[in-house]
DNA sequence: CGGAGGATTGATGCTGTTCAAGCGTAGTGG
DNA sequence: CCACTACGCTTGAACAGCATCAATCCTCCG
């Protein structure tokens, strides 16, 4: 087999390092690089804070379970979600380095976590992180204003699912995890997609089948290409378009 | 006509007095007694405020306006929604007495709001509401509290709109929103609902059409009974039962 | 009485679901 | 090296739930 023969398999997604490695020499930084934390905020909280590694399909926490913990994610990512008794599932979101989790600090999560492939994250006692707030109200402002966000994406949520077709989700859901790829400084030509078709379905209130079906078309189009393990966008444009906001 | 030849129309819902009237004699208590915050707390904020007053489909914001207010609603209603520009809608909330408004204080509002109909808040400079928090670390814990709740409220409706059918989305409105009654002490045998089927449709990704059958096969089956201006929810469990959580 | 606006009801159609089969790749063991 | 399985993804055909279009009704109000 000669090295042309070499199948046009793009080249897997290379590894991002994890953000506490690319800080220096001595110090091990825990707290993700792609937080919106400034500097001083960080090392503030650098103290309290302790590391987890969960495996592919580790749960973090699960829905409704005492929060005991606050998290930072520093490397991979993981899937939110809750299920209904019947086994209807709704994934309201993914996280990715530097998203904090659990940051509504109520008593018991609102949401499950699990991890979609290896992670890791600093997980903070809930209640150490509560009283450091406490003095340090510059700090618990800007968790605020990181909720504030959080909100107006759920709201965009509710717009995409209460009010838009199958091929608007998908480009919206594309679109947006393409800008938020960015902010984390990750490479943007080519979208890793850490989650399965069926993850995606139950975040956009879809079937897998749908999904699947829809992401085909596009492919067809040349609007994007399937690639394994994610997607690239080509017609970026008409994506946009489609996502219409 | 004799007494007893009065339609069986059911009485208009009791006036609720506004909350700030009820506080005592002399003071006027602006912010609303509906609300989670403690006195003392309360008593921090009401130099801040002044009151709004709106009528009926007059708007108290509009979506992505520079936020320089926050509010606290005191009496009547109001809905919350974003539009997109081939003009869908949606509803992302309606605010009741006690609720507030514009907290994540993000520079500009995440939704639009305007009256259900005559409608009295109270207004805080956002600026100075910022100032005053950052010396009240429980104050701002404490709506940092309440929005925790709204973000967990958010989850909810993005498994109602991603994954709940018409009949279970109809129930799960109805009982939500005699819950919300409750808790700001309204009667609670018979609901009034202040919006429109349009401003419930759009809340729930449906149609008017949708949501007006639905409502008259949950009367036929003596489920609920429609009367004007609301509905009283006949059987609750049935109701109970269908929301499903 | 007449008009306006919201709500209801019916007939029809489409988008996305459901059910079912097939495909591709990775992993395992002979 | 090749079966064999497992799992996730894709594709097709038929169906259903809700949307759309359109007409009518009700109630409030001038």
């Amino acid at each position: 087999m000669s090295i042309h023969s070499i199948p046009v398999r793009p080249v897997p997604f290379p590894a991002v390092a994890p953000a506490y490695q690319c800080d220096g020499v001595d110090k091990v930084r825990l707290i993700s690089l792609a937080t919106d934390l400034p500097l001083a905020e960080r090392d503030a909280l650098e103290p309290l804070s302790r590391r987890v590694a969960l495996d592919q399909k580790q749960t973090l926490y699960g829905q409704d379970e005492p929060a005991v913990s606050v998290f930072n994610v520093t490397s991979g990512a993981l899937r939110l979600y809750r299920i209904l008794p019947d086994g209807r599932r709704q994934v309201t979101g993914f996280a990715f380095p530097g998203d904090f989790l659990g940051l509504s600090m109520l008593d018991r999560f609102a949401v499950s976590a699990d991890a979609l492939g290896p992670v890791t994250a600093c997980r903070f006692e809930r209640l150490a992180f509560m009283d450091l707030l406490r003095g340090q109200p510059g700090l618990m402002m800007h968790l605020h204003e990181i909720m504030g966000h959080e909100l107006s994406r759920a709201k965009d949520m509710m717009m995409l699912l209460g009010r838009r077709t199958a091929d608007e989700r998908i480009a919206t859901f594309l679109m947006g995890l393409q800008e938020r790829y960015v902010r984390i400084g990750r490479s943007s030509v080519t979208l890793e997609l850490p989650m399965g078709r069926l993850d995606i379905a139950d975040h956009l209130g879809l079937t897998i089948e749908t999904v699947s079906r829809t992401f085909s078309r596009l492919d067809r189009d040349h609007c994007i290409l399937i690639v394994p393990g994610g997607v690239r966008l080509v017609d970026h444009d008409r994506l946009a378009r489609m996502s219409a906001h």
